[in-house]
DNA sequence: ATCGCTCTTGACGTTGACGTAAAGAGCGTC
DNA sequence: GACGCTCTTTACGTCAACGTCAAGAGCGAT
């Protein structure tokens, strides 16, 4: 195994762009938990893992107590009646996502028409430029 | 021509929705401009439609700033400059969406293996409880 | 040992997107 | 003509997701 098994904080800030303020608030949330050597925080691959669910999670516009509730379905160790409800959450999120995605191809379809009929009047100008 | 020229800010908040006081707020803020009879907002099919765009804009994660620079780029009438600013806005917008839409399957496939775990687990369960 | 660096814990500040409460105008109806 | 309803403006409140100090601990290099 080449990679290292634990990251410091400022390694984590820059390999995704946000800053050290936001992980303590993300771990004072409860949304992940670093261990600690003396007082500085030690994160491991697990913790990583968790950070880049979170950040994917903001970018596709979920709260972080949405993200929260899915980190929270993931522990393994709940009987028949929990998986059930978890597996209910589960599919709850895949409709958002599935309806958010028809939001965007609108968007992207109107932001593309856009772009044309700008396209248009840009050569429009030319054309009457050149006369 | 059958469809209501018009509309109340009660029946949109009704058909979309949202309270009053976000569709007043949207006011305050510049997105859209209904006329008034007396004191009360008449909505036109424009504003509505302007509306549907910025639901959908909040929907997919643009703040109201990013959804009025949007909505103030379809002023028709702009210089070749004043259009090729826009037209560079509207790609960048396209390639946040495109990207959070990779997010949004790498989501789906997580929350659909989640799915077929619990199932899994769900089935193992049921296969002893038949011992 | 002290400089400089990163790390830490509070605690207050900020921004966006509204909520909510107060006070009043218009208007159909009983 | 008073009641109840919806509409209005004004203004302060709230909540999430951090930002921004302030004050200090550890620690390798000089």
């Amino acid at each position: 195994m080449t990679t290292p098994r634990t990251y410091t904080i400022r390694q984590l800030t820059k390999e995704f762009g946000v800053t050290a303020r936001t992980l303590r608030f993300y771990e004072d949330e409860g949304l992940i938990a670093p261990e600690r050597r003396g007082q500085t925080r030690i994160y491991s691959t697990r913790d990583r893992a968790r950070i880049i669910l979170i950040l994917r999670g903001r970018r596709v516009g979920f709260s972080l107590a949405e993200i929260r509730e899915i980190l929270e379905l993931y522990r393994h160790d709940d009987g028949a009646a929990q998986l059930v409800h978890t597996r209910k959450k589960f599919v709850e999120r895949i409709d958002t996502l599935e309806r958010q995605k028809i939001d965007i191809d609108e968007s992207l379809k109107q932001l593309h028409q856009g772009i044309a009929e700008i396209d248009a009047r840009l050569s429009s100008q030319r054309a009457q430029a050149a006369e």
